[in-house]
DNA sequence: TTTTGTTTTGACAAAAATGTCAAACTAAAA
DNA sequence: TTTTAGTTTGACATTTTTGTCAAAACAAAA
């Protein structure tokens, strides 16, 4: 079959398989054979579709990437108060760190290897925006002042780390599961209270 | 020579050497052949002191953390007003951070490879020490009322995170070093303040 | 049924990295 | 100087992982 442009069963299978390995299980060193032997398929399919073992890892990490870059961006280019927009951040951060946990830890140990940042252009204007509505929020007096690189850094801050770090913090906290689910959705609003003022 | 329990120089040096290539140019990766280059040796000592590439790898990592453990320890356990401790505990951080900007991050990529910790024993008793003292703050009313658990979160994720994340941080909001080594000085003060109150 | 093009497989080759060993080297002690 | 014990080295073996290829299997079209 093959129509051109879509994915065949088995080459979709294995890049999902490759997915839920390194971000649900975080297992970043998985060999070609463990992640044929997830998915169930013969080892030599992964260079039969994808050339080579990095081609692999550069797929799905920019795939994931790319994803990430696009909710963000509609949020932050949507029609809504400062406040509102970093609510449902939170929200959808939260929701996808528990569906694969270890993505935003990989993200950063790639990026430490040298995989560079794709579009900067847009992200610098992404973030141009952020500082504004910021800025106009601090004027309001609804924020501390601050230089608005610095409240980006809290807000992201206080929402990444935990879910980065989770399984240390699970550990060196001595938190199960179920109690650190709980956590994380009691600081939606903990976060809330420390970036804006009222 | 070689004393009992002394390392011998050439011993010291492919530590110090491996510390330095895994901690502060964030090279997991590094193969022996790699680190014995770094050092200047022959690879074959790294068998020779270390046994094994594993040993030298958990040998450097479990003396990091230890290392790290006693200063925290010592400013825990010290007789100072809990907001006196924390501003030790960011300055400390943020000059080991710029010594050795990969330690942090390291140190969660082995724990997510399953590096489980050592003393949890020693760890519940400072923890319990800090919630205690975070919680005498809050009655004073110093501290928003929160969770301790909390509070202790929100400190080291507003410490660690753009410590750890700095190479992604830098990337992606587009800061040189020194303008990211200026951002993290003014954090101190900004940290504080968010925790609290007056 | 034959043909055709794609997919799948196992055997093999190549590469990359680690580990072993006996011999050479070195410097202090006898 | 000879001995001795620890140190260093290069050659080699092993292990691990990746990549190639020709042949087999498969399924749709002719």
């Amino acid at each position: 079959m093959s129509a051109k442009g879509e994915d065949s069963d088995t080459e979709k299978l294995i890049k999902d398989t490759a997915k839920k390995v390194f971000f649900k299980e975080g297992r970043f060193n998985a060999t070609t054979q463990e992640i044929a032997d997830a998915a169930g398929v013969n080892r030599t399919l992964i260079n039969y579709y994808f050339r080579s073992r990095d081609n692999l890892f550069n797929l799905v990490f920019e795939d994931a990437q790319k994803k990430e870059d696009e909710r963000i961006h509609a949020l932050v280019f949507s029609d809504m108060p400062l406040k509102r927009k970093i609510e449902m951040f939170l929200d959808e951060f939260f929701t996808q760190a528990k569906e694969y946990p270890y993505l935003e830890i990989y993200m950063v140990t790639q990026m430490n290897q040298g995989s560079c940042y794709e579009d900067a252009e847009a992200m610098s204007r992404l973030l141009d925006k952020m500082y504004l509505e910021i800025a106009i929020e601090m004027d309001k007096g609804n924020v501390a002042r601050m230089r608005p690189e610095q409240f980006m850094l809290n807000m992201i801050s206080l929402t990444s780390f935990p879910v980065s770090m989770r399984p240390l913090l699970e550990q060196s906290m001595g938190f199960s599961t179920e109690q650190f689910d709980k956590l994380l959705e009691e600081r939606k609003e903990i976060i809330l209270n420390m970036l804006f003022i009222n």
